[in-house]
DNA sequence: TCTATTTTGTACCAAATAGTACAAAATAAT
DNA sequence: ATTATTTTGTACTATTTGGTACAAAATAGA
């Protein structure tokens, strides 16, 4: 190896080009937005990244779904009642700032600005939500087997509904950012899983 | 009166228009795909919409709004029972194209797309759908009245659920637009009515 | 120290875009 | 027919944008 050292970690940039993406949406982030939040210059960027926004974007997306499934499982594998994990899992929902409960979800984010603009990307953010669900449905097995899930529910289809409940709040938290009503919403919604 | 006669109607346009914002959302359009949807130039746009995109936007979604509302009060109110109307109202989701469920919902769509970058339209958007929250309301409080409704659910919080299960719909839809599975999705969900 | 290699910063470019200016067109009223 | 008025179409402009080119900088290894 020799050549001129880079400034910049590949994972920290993604990072924070995410939260900009997370907040701003995809068209309406500009490469200079990201270039500055990233504190890299242009040269830097097209090395690292010749697909341009579109793979700084699709990388981003990437890196935090792999981060939020990751922590996901993690905790799901510790938790000592994968039910009430879930619980707890939303429930995190109602103990967020006004700015976080702007953002929305960003993958739900993804899916509605580009299902008709850029739809393989798009598929790539409901793959995401997907793998959300799957999560979703192997802590409810777990429940069901362990004998903490009661519901007579189809667990796949509580799982499905537990994720139309959090693309719902991700929308719904943006109009009503207030933690105590969120948390009587997300209350109310938990009474389905028994 | 006098003047060189408009070759177009101001509603007719701005049905058009909401058609593209609705696909497309704000920032992926461009005034050139306005007014090729449109079917007029620039001199007669900029001299209706002196806001330009922002207004069009704007004035589209109050149409949009208007219409839905009003639809919805008419056929509520038309209805023998306001709770099955609920029922038919989100049954109806799971009987439209695949080109329609990519579209999503236009208010929660500009809710996810423009709370960072355009607030006070975000706001309107908002507000929309606070609108269709108090139409279920008004529903829920009739079927309290006429029995209908069973559920001993506050019907306020209720019709936030619902208002919650329609914008997670938005978003669920384009991940499975597949009726059959929308439709036991929605089942499911409408049991809360009782 | 010299060379090969990689990254960086900047200058530059071409395309797209929103918006304006204004002359021509089309009407109603006198 | 003439005038006043409003709309239309187009030519033009200024700005923003994503992206490229390339020389200078900074390293490792010989």
């Amino acid at each position: 190896m020799s050549g001129r050292p880079k400034i910049f970690d590949d994972q920290e940039v993604l990072n924070k080009a995410a939260d900009v993406f997370w907040r701003q949406g995809y068209e309406a982030t500009s490469t200079e937005d990201l270039l500055e939040a990233m504190g890299i210059g242009k040269g830097s960027f097209y090395l690292a990244f010749k697909g341009g926004k579109k793979e700084l974007y699709e990388k981003a997306l990437a890196l935090r779904s792999d981060q939020a499934m990751a922590q996901f499982r993690k905790e799901l594998d510790a938790a000592d009642d994968p039910v009430e994990y879930i619980r707890e899992f939303f429930r995190r929902i109602a103990h967020s700032t006004r700015a976080k409960h702007q953002n929305g979800c960003i993958f739900g984010n993804a899916v509605a600005e580009l299902s008709n603009i850029e739809n393989p990307m798009m598929k790539r953010a409901a793959t995401h939500l997907q793998g959300l669900e799957g999560l979703f449905l192997d802590a409810l097995l777990r429940g069901k087997q362990e004998g903490t899930l009661h519901s007579k529910m189809e667990p796949a289809l509580l799982a499905r509904l537990l994720l139309n409940n959090w693309n719902g709040l991700g929308i719904t938290r943006r109009i009503y950012p207030d933690n105590e009503a969120l948390s009587e919403l997300i209350e109310i919604q938990l009474k389905i899983l028994g």
